[in-house]
DNA sequence: TATTACATACCGACCAGTCGGTATGTAATA
DNA sequence: TATTACATACCGACTGGTCGGTATGTAATA
């Protein structure tokens, strides 16, 4: 038998095998048995954690969204100019992105369910607003004090989050010729100059 | 028994079926039965023509990306300026994508299965292949012509289709106070402004 | 000793794919 | 212009493996 854990322990255990496994099969070829393997437990452990593959997915989600609030990324550094902020945000997630892909590489998978779920949906609409209204401030911020002209920060926010979005397709079909950081620097210098104050 | 329909017209009506099937519920989760249903074919008919699901499926991305060639969206224009084009291709593509979304929702399903089909992920990086060496095309002609400065051009195009994915996340989690057109416009304006030489 | 964390054996709905067969064309031959 | 021969399009009952989920038991912990 496994060692014993605390149940709190164990259901992160849980949640990265499942992470592991669904990006490598997608949540339906996924097999329970597979995330059990992962990490040498049983079926019954399994479900004594999570009552449904569905449920489990649902806390991978919930799971997947602690780590990415902009807050925590951007959070130190209120003292400076937006744009500084923003390019920070924008390195910070292609290094995340680098150490590791697979939180990014569910997104598809996501958003396939999302598309045939609502509560997924929801749920994940619920997230992607918390990152736009946080970029939205961001942006606002800027305007506020000079730095960006007056344009639709909310549509920007989007703008920037869509720009993110781009390395997964990067990820995924990996044009081997170009670099990450570079694709990433690119598209926030034509986003945040292009609403930059002239000069 | 249903009218007897020549395999190359009966081929593309599943496949059509086949689109709306995969969008609503994902590949996984479509029933080859739903497909037979939705045309009121049975299921021997369907085995006729295609050898299998997988089968299905890869014909159907082939039969999408004849849809998608940005030469036939932008072939017409060969005497304007390459901003010109490009920013009559956005809109087409976002026209395109007001009058059949299906065409983009099933985007999310293949780069979930490229992700796991090697074969899949070929065809797939094919298709952007084209995509992005066409807008690459428009970029260096741009260039060549003192439209766009010096950039990346294929770094550019990759911008370029990555905002049109934008498309996709829009259309999933439809932030409800955007509109569709001022997205695509504001993100080509800001890549082609953002390239052009200054005055 | 009650509860929590785990293991094992098992169930049964589900569905891709099969297959024996029918119906409708089409083109060569008599 | 019949007749024969073959091809293509289609039907739908059936099956066998698969896999999410459950029932039941056991060891550790509090």
């Amino acid at each position: 038998m496994t060692e014993r854990r605390p149940s709190s322990e164990r259901r992160i255990e849980i949640l990265e095998a499942a992470l592991t496994i669904f990006v490598k099969k997608g949540y339906s070829e996924a097999r329970m048995d597979d995330i059990v393997q992962e990490i040498g437990l049983s079926k019954g452990a399994l479900y004594h954690h999570f009552q449904s593959k569905r449920d489990l997915f649902i806390a991978l989600i919930e799971h997947w969204m602690d780590q990415f609030s902009p807050i925590e990324r951007g959070g130190l550094m209120r003292a400076k100019p937006s744009r500084e902020i923003i390019m920070h945000i924008a390195k910070f997630t292609a290094k995340l992105f680098k150490r590791n892909p697979n939180w990014f590489l569910v997104e598809p998978e996501i958003w396939a369910f999302a598309n045939r779920d609502k509560e997924i949906k929801e749920l994940a609409s619920h997230l992607y607003a918390n990152v736009l209204s946080e970029f939205e401030a961001l942006i606002k911020r800027g305007i506020e004090y000079g730095e960006f002209r007056d344009v639709n920060a909310g549509m920007i926010a989007m703008s920037i989050m869509t720009s993110l979005h781009g390395m997964i397709w990067f990820a995924l079909f990996k044009p081997n010729d170009f670099s990450l950081e570079e694709y990433v620097d690119l598209n926030m210098e034509l986003i945040l100059d292009g609403i930059a104050v002239q000069d």
